[in-house]
DNA sequence: CCTATGATTCGATAATTATCGAAATATGGA
DNA sequence: TCCATATTTCGATAATTATCGAATCATAGG
C-alpha cells in the first residue's frame, strides 16, 4: 500500500458522516446496507450521502453492489486491514504499537 | 476516546506533508526532529510546515518541547495507539482485524 | 408504456483547508 | 544592547471539500 493510497482511505475515514457510515458497514457485515438506509439512518440528504460513499468507494473501503433498485453498500475488511497494516508499520515505529496489539489480541 | 477526537486524528495524518512529518518523526523516537528540520527534510516553506505540526498538534499525535531556538516535535505513541485501539474497535468488526494483528504479532 | 421508487449526477454555493511571504515573537551570543 | 537564528502568527489568496435541491438514470411493477 501506498502513500497515496493511504491518504484517500485516511480522508475518506476523516469526516464525521463517513465515520459514521463506515462503522455502521462494519457493524453490518457482508450483508451490507442500502444507499437509502444509510442516509435515512444518519439523517443526511440522498444526494450528500451518495457524494459521501463515492468518497469511500474511490478509496476501496467499501463495496457496492445492486439489488433489484437499491444498491447495498458492504465494508472492505481486507482494504481496512491494509489500512492499519501500513498505519502499524509506518506509524507506529513497529515495535509499540505492534505490542500493545499483541496484547490486546494475544491475552 | 469519541468520534470528534479520531476524525481530527484521520484528519491530521490525511494530508501528504502531514503523514510523511508524522512518519519520520515516528522513526526519530523519543529524541524528536526540530520543526526547521522537518521543513528542510520535506522541502516545505517553514510557514507552511508550522502550519501543518500545529494541526498534528491539535490532534494530540506529537508533542513539543523548545530546546535553545528550536522547537523539537516528537511523535505521541500513546495517542497513536489510542487512534489504532478505536479503529480495531469500531471499523475493523472486531474479529477480523484483531485476528491479522494476531497473526503480525503473535508469529 | 407509464408510473413509482432508489440512487446518482449536475450545478451552484458555502465552508473549510492549504499555501506562503512578510511581520512578529523568542532565544542566544557578541 | 544589537544582531542572527528558529519558529510562529498574520493576512491574503488559491484550492479543495461539503451541502443539497433539481434533474437524470436505472429498475420494477401494473
Amino acid at each position: 500500500m501506498q502513500a497515496d493510497h493511504v491518504i484517500r482511505a485516511l480522508s475518506a475515514l476523516s469526516q464525521e458522516h463517513r465515520l459514521a457510515a463506515f462503522r455502521l458497514l462494519v457493524e453490518a457485515g457482508s450483508e451490507g446496507i442500502a444507499a437509502g438506509t444509510l442516509a435515512e439512518r444518519l439523517d443526511v440528504p440522498a444526494s450528500s450521502m451518495s457524494f459521501h460513499l463515492a468518497q469511500l468507494a474511490n478509496a476501496g473501503l467499501v463495496t457496492q453492489r445492486r439489488e433489484s433498485r437499491s444498491i447495498i453498500y458492504a465494508a472492505d475488511y481486507g482494504a481496512m486491514n491494509a489500512l492499519m497494516g501500513y498505519l502499524t508499520e509506518n506509524c507506529c515505529g513497529g515495535a509499540p504499537c505492534e505490542a500493545q496489539n499483541a496484547a490486546n489480541a494475544c491475552a
